[in-house]
DNA sequence: GTGAATGCAAACTCTTTGCATGACT
DNA sequence: AGTCATGCAAAGAGTTTGCATTCAC
């Protein structure tokens, strides 16, 4: 637990926050502070359940993530469901993907140079000029593999 | 419009339907005639407002699509904004993805052999039983782009 | 006739918004 | 002081569920 995410996105974000303007507040350091320890895949509703004792309302923490979803800081994906999930994003743009468990919905990442590639082929072949793509796999996790 | 998907999905469907001992009614038919005809990335809501006219009750619309989607007859995918879309899937298995314009919604499919061979390659050596995946591309339809 | 399927409406969940209050610069 | 940002609560949008009724077999 509170792993600090790699090269310190905790600053970053609150140094970008600064520099693009928006006031420093106690509800946005804590999404950000949270977001950073918490890492992969929260989802609003967690980070409001989490926040909500230190008096931070779920209004707030939607309109942070959507401030740092457009700043680039967080990266936003769906896994279905219809629930979003966030997680911190780097400047360095390399990023990587998820595996769901369609039993438990237990969420893995994983990075594959190979897919990166074959889809920058594909983007070039498009009609469309193509900015950002998500993929999502789906089967069953180990632990639930195991269970039978 | 009303260009019939491919090989003959509507009586694949239905027939897949009787033989899954499912009974044949008029909404479940309605569902699957009106995808049939109208193809890829449905919402529920828009069959709902197209069939409620034909006195089709919207749960009826929800139930059959999470019916046909247990069954693999249509696929169902997200491309953001928590709404589900939903299209015809083929038993042959062969799927294709989908790319969004960011400015104004429009979805467009497209296929790669690459892409899906990098992802079977990729699946193998994951911990996980992957049977499934989707791929959202993102970014600007030509329209959008010519209009700068 | 019997049980499955339906339609309606209410309930739920996630997310967004209006507005008065409070906080940062 | 002047705004920007917050919290609360209500409103929205999409989807699910309970239940009496209807329909397929």
């Amino acid at each position: 637990m509170a792993v600090e995410a790699k090269p310190d996105w905790r600053a970053h974000a609150l140094a970008a926050l600064e520099r693009a303007g928006y006031r420093s507040s106690a509800p946005r350091s804590a999404v950000v502070e949270t977001m950073a320890s918490e890492g992969c895949g929260v989802t609003a509703r967690e980070l409001a359940d989490r926040l909500h004792g230190r008096g931070i309302g779920q209004a707030s923490i939607y309109r942070t993530l959507e401030l740092l979803d457009q700043l680039r800081l967080v990266q936003r994906f769906d896994v279905g469901a219809g629930v979003a999930r966030y997680e911190p994003a780097f400047p360095s743009g390399e990023h990587h993907h998820h595996v769901v468990c369609d039993r438990c919905g237990a969420v893995t990442q994983f990075e594959d140079d190979d897919l990166e590639r074959a889809i920058e082929r594909l983007s070039q072949r498009l009609d469309f000029a193509v900015d950002a793509h998500d993929v999502v796999l789906r089967g069953e996790c180990p632990a639930c593999r195991e269970r039978g």
